[in-house]
DNA sequence: CATGAATGAGAATTCATTCAT
DNA sequence: TATGAATGAATTCTCATTCAT
């Protein structure tokens, strides 16, 4: 009596999720949370505003879940780093740059969901995520001192002031304005360097020579 | 009909416009631009809400003038700092100091206009200040790089991510739970120690020397 | 500074509020709380529906006053009837009467007030006004049975009683269908009398003989 | 392409639509027609929500339907007793009883459907069956009053009465609290009275000698 | 000039009903 | 025929701004 919900079908909804989540973010990244109201991302994704709310039980909840998104991905990005070869100081540089640099590509949502608050609970779910990324660099400086490449810190301070360092000079307001790519990586390895020389790496690592031509198709 | 604006009038009006500043400012710093409505901000400041507007074209030009008020007071004090005696890390070490122990006093406002978004003309004075901020530590930087005290550096860059990195573990979201004067102390000391060790200090300026009498911390 | 509110305005306020609930019970009368939306009762009013939040702080809220406002106005009126001078089971035929024909004037509100639903709010207030209107006719039981007029009995049961039989006869949709003020005065006395049988009153009271001509405009 | 209907079918769209009517029925009794939206009938009943529109039209039919189907279920029962042997005060008192020991083992659904309202459809049929039942009650009277056991009354009136007085003493929401079956079986009993006394019963028939084998109420 | 009541354009959310699969 | 995802009109409530007094 009761059909058994088809493939096809579970797949286009997880494509209209995918579409709403997607569409969320655009808007949220061109123009703020402000801009993004229901019906926009409903708009924006081709379905009626009620539709949404067949996916995400409120405004809150859908934004709580982009926000989730985007940064379960850059942690993973980041885990793989720090679960690679090389020294504290080399993971340290590598997730700057990672980090940075794919902010650069797409800004403002970057520091939509770092800096812009919403409903509390929007907010609260941001806090969570700055945690998260701060958590990932109290791991690089751990290991760091106790591979003895870093001197005895304030890990928690050390690993906050990272977060805010290369987000407020990457992505924030006042980054300096860089228009070239080229002006990006300098920018790129000004703060990796600050970072670096901040936490006492003894020995700045070379930048990564072939660094740039390797941007990749998103869809493989 | 027309009546004269006497110097009394004058002082009142100049009086009035300071009192919804100030209740604006503890408006946001109580609970953020969210709970500022214009309403709100009048009647903290005993006026009518129609009066606001006699003062402030706009609820957006208002946060503006709140804003630049704050950052004004602020910027005058680092000011001060810089043109004090001392080498560059000493004056970057009492800026940072003097910046945070103030912010931490009342949090919610620093940080509300620090990283909360409002009004588009509220965020571009945000980035304003923030640059003005920016400038402050970037001349500390100059200089000491004229002076030999720090190594070269992009300067744009290190002044960017000084702020970045106080203000995220000072007073952003992030920031370590700091119950007792004396963790916030410590805190403090490790974002100084940060910052000097980012922009390459040779020789870190001694702690202040033991300013509070020595309330033991609760946990051993 | 605080300008004095002054009586005119004060006037208006209590005007607008009337014109408020005035609108929301025709409204309600006219097509049932369904169709007594704000904006329509905005409309009716003469005001914005945001108007009306200054008022009432919520739909609920709102028909909670009208609910109570003509209750209570209900409930006065009994309680005249039972302090003036009679045996129980006059006062008993006079307050049937006295609701019935007032019910009969303005049937909608009354049958709406009586039996529909709405917001919880709404609903737990319709319990209380019908509990009220039950309690006046428990004190008449009980001064009846002590008086020896009528026989001992379940009070709650028989107060409850009365209120269902008069409003189901009289303002409730299976009302017999009265045309003519005639059959209506008919009407009136049969569900009298019925009452007053129920309760076992020894002997029913003649009908008031001049009943009708006294219709008193409100305003004196 | 065209299916032959078998009688196979035939028989599973005719339980279908018990279990619409069924889940309906239990929706309303648990919550209000408020709780009733279609797609929680149609889980209720394990279909989907546009299967019911297969078997109604709408969802103001649906409920018409419920109603009516309820209340055949009950007209149907009185019937049966008017039916029976006994004086016309004998069949008041079962008829009341019946009908309210029914309705106080599932008290929303009686309440729900006596007086609460919904689409004007809905409204219309819920007229109509009060309006069954008045009749039902009419015949009692009119018995009564040819076998000279009443005074002659306007039975229209009385009925109505008789109606409205035990629906609101125990289902409406001012019918006194009862939690025991003792204090229930209590209450209609003086509701029963009450009805008999106020029909002019001359001999109000002795309680039913035991009739239900005596469940024990469950708080000793 | 001060007041604060009034405005009204939104914004989020609900739910009966439809229709492609 | 059954499904349940999608629709979108309808409704409540908010708040910056205006303007009669």
């Amino acid at each position: 009596m009761a059909y058994k919900r088809s493939p096809l079908m579970e797949e286009r909804l997880a494509a209209n999720r995918q579409r709403i989540l997607q569409a969320a973010r655009q808007l949220v990244a061109a123009g703020g949370l402000r801009e993004a109201q229901i019906s926009a991302v409903a708009a924006e994704a081709g379905l009626s505003t009620g539709a949404i709310y067949r996916y995400f039980p409120s405004k809150a909840e859908l934004f709580v879940d982009v926000l989730n998104e985007a940064v379960r991905q850059e942690i993973e990005i980041l885990d793989v780093i720090l679960a690679g070869p090389g020294s504290a100081a080399e993971h340290l540089a590598q997730c700057v740059e990672s980090f940075v640099s794919r902010a650069l590509r797409g800004p403002n949502l970057a520091y939509a969901f770092i800096a812009e608050p919403a409903e509390p609970e929007v907010d609260a779910a941001r806090i969570r995520c700055r945690m998260m990324f701060g958590d990932v660099f109290k791991r690089v400086l751990q290991d760091g001192i106790e591979r003895g490449e870093f001197p005895p810190q304030n890990v928690d301070a050390s690993a906050a002031c990272i977060v805010g360092a290369y987000t407020e000079a990457l992505v924030g307001p006042i980054a300096p304005a860089t228009r070239s790519v080229r002006s990006q990586d300098r920018l790129i390895e000004s703060v990796r360097d600050f970072c670096l020389r901040a936490v006492g790496a003894t020995a700045v690592p070379p930048a990564k020579p072939p660094a740039r031509p390797r941007r990749r198709a998103r869809t493989a």
